[in-house]
DNA sequence: GCATATTTGTCCGTATGTATA
DNA sequence: CTATACATACGGACAAATATG
C-alpha cells in the first residue's frame, strides 16, 4: 500500500521558496490535488506531508489553513484536513453559479471594442484542445477547457469575479477527478467551445449566450450523473 | 501611546471557543478591525496579538494566514501583517465588480416567486436603517446599508457569488473606515435604498436596474473623492 | 461500554534570516 | 555598516479529542 508520503515524495524536490515555506506547501499540494494523485476524501495528515514536504509540523499547518479557505480541503476539527468531497450539491451549486458568471463575460467580451482580439485567443485555446484530443490526452483537454472559460470570466474585468472564479474551477476540477473516462465527458464540449467562438467571432450576442447555456446545462447533467452514484449524496 | 495590545485588551476576553483557537483569534481581529479599532495600514505584531489574545505565535500564524487570505490584512514577507489599505485602485475594482453583481440579484428578485416576501425583507433592513438615522447611530446606518445590498446579492442564489461578496463587503468597510465623516456618505443611500425598494415592489425591472446603478456610481465617487486624498494613491 | 493508541491542537524555546533604524 | 527588532521556521512537549481494539 502506498501511502502518501511515498506518492508526494516523487513530484516534489526540496520545495522551491521564492514565497513563504507555507505557501510554497501549500502549492506543492494544491497541484498533486489537482493532477488526481491525492484521491478525494482521502485524509491529508500533518505529521506524513510534514515529513514529505521537509517541513515542520506547524508550517505544514499553516499551509492547511490556505487550502481549506479555498475550499480544496476540508478541514475537520480534531479529525484533520481531507481532500475535499464533490457532492450533488455542490455540483448544482458550482452550475448555479457558472450560469450566473460566465454570461457577464460574455457580454463583456462583445461589448468591448478590443472582441476581435479576445475571440481570437479564445480560439487559440480551442485550438489547443483540439489538438490535445486528436493527441489523446484528455487531461489536457480538461485543463484547456478550464482555461478557456476562465478567460470568458476574465474579460469581464473583475479581480474578485476572476479570483472566485478559479476556486471554483479548482473545485471543479476535483469532480473531473471522479471520472472513470474523462473522454466521454470532454470530448462534447470541445464542439461546443468552438462553437461558442464562433459565434462570439459573428458579434451573435443572443447565439452565444445560448451556446453558454446549453453548454453549462450539458455539464452539468453529465456531471451528476457521474458524481450522483458515488458514495456521498 | 496605546498599544494594539491595550486595544484589544478591552474587547477580548479568553476567547469564546467553539471552533479552533486560530478561528477564534481570527474572528476576534475581524471585529476589531471592522470595528475601525486596528486602523488600516497599522501593524499587527504576532507576539503583542499573541499576549493580548492569550495564544500561542503558531495559532495566531495560522490566525494571520485566514485573514489575508480574505483580504482583510496584508502579508508582506518577512515584514509582517498589516491592516489592507484601500486606494483609489482597490474601489474602483470593489464598485466594477458590484456593479455586475448586484443586478443579478435585482434580477432574480424580481424572477423570484417570492419576491414579495424577499422585498418586504429588504424594507425591513431599509427601516432598521432610517431609525438608526434619526438617532442619529450613523455606524449602524453603515452596517444596514451593507447588509441591504449583501442581501439583494444573496437573492441569486449563488453561495459562490455570496461568499465572495461578503468578503468584498468586509473590504468595502475598511474603506468607510477611511471617512472622516459617515454621516454625509451615508445619509444619501438612505434614501436611494428606500428608492429601489419600491421600484422592486412595484416589479419595474428598468428602474431598478437603474436605481441600482446611479447608487453605485454616486457611492463610488463619494468614496473615491475621500479615499483619493489619502496617503496611498 | 471501556481501555488504549493514534492524531490533532496548542504551546514553548530557540535558531536563522530579513528588513529597517 | 552595524545593530536591533521582528518574522520565519524548526523541533519537542503535553493536553485533548478521536478512532480502534
Amino acid at each position: 500500500m502506498t501511502t502518501q508520503a511515498d506518492v508526494l515524495a516523487l513530484g516534489i524536490q526540496p520545495l522551491a521558496r521564492r514565497e513563504s515555506t507555507a505557501e510554497a506547501a501549500a502549492q506543492a499540494l494544491r497541484s498533486q490535488i489537482s493532477a488526481g494523485r491525492l484521491a478525494p476524501g482521502s485524509q491529508l495528515r500533518e505529521e506524513h506531508l510534514a515529513a514529505a514536504l521537509q517541513v515542520s509540523r506547524n508550517t505544514m499547518r499553516e499551509a492547511f489553513r490556505l487550502l481549506a479557505h479555498e475550499g480544496l480541503v476540508e478541514h475537520a476539527l480534531h479529525r484533520g484536513v481531507f481532500v475535499r468531497m464533490v457532492g450533488v450539491s455542490e455540483v448544482r451549486a458550482m452550475y448555479a453559479t457558472r450560469r450566473l458568471v460566465e454570461p457577464l463575460g460574455v457580454r463583456a467580451i462583445l461589448g468591448s471594442p478590443r472582441a476581435g482580439d479576445l475571440v481570437a485567443s479564445l480560439g487559440d485555446v480551442v485550438t489547443a484542445a483540439e489538438a490535445a484530443a486528436t493527441a489523446g490526452d484528455w487531461h489536457v483537454v480538461g485543463t484547456q477547457d478550464i482555461e478557456f472559460h476562465r478567460a470568458i470570466v476574465q474579460a469581464a474585468g473583475s479581480t474578485h469575479l476572476s479570483a472566485m472564479f478559479s476556486g471554483l474551477l479548482a473545485e471543479l476540477r476535483l469532480a473531473f477527478l471522479r471520472l472513470p473516462d474523462p473522454e466521454t465527458l470532454h470530448e462534447p464540449f470541445l464542439r461546443r467551445n468552438r462553437g461558442l467562438v464562433t459565434s462570439l467571432g459573428a458579434g451573435d450576442l443572443e447565439k452565444s449566450l445560448g451556446e453558454i447555456d446549453s453548454y453549462l446545462a450539458d455539464a452539468e447533467t453529465r456531471l451528476l450523473a457521474v458524481v450522483g452514484d458515488g458514495s456521498r449524496p
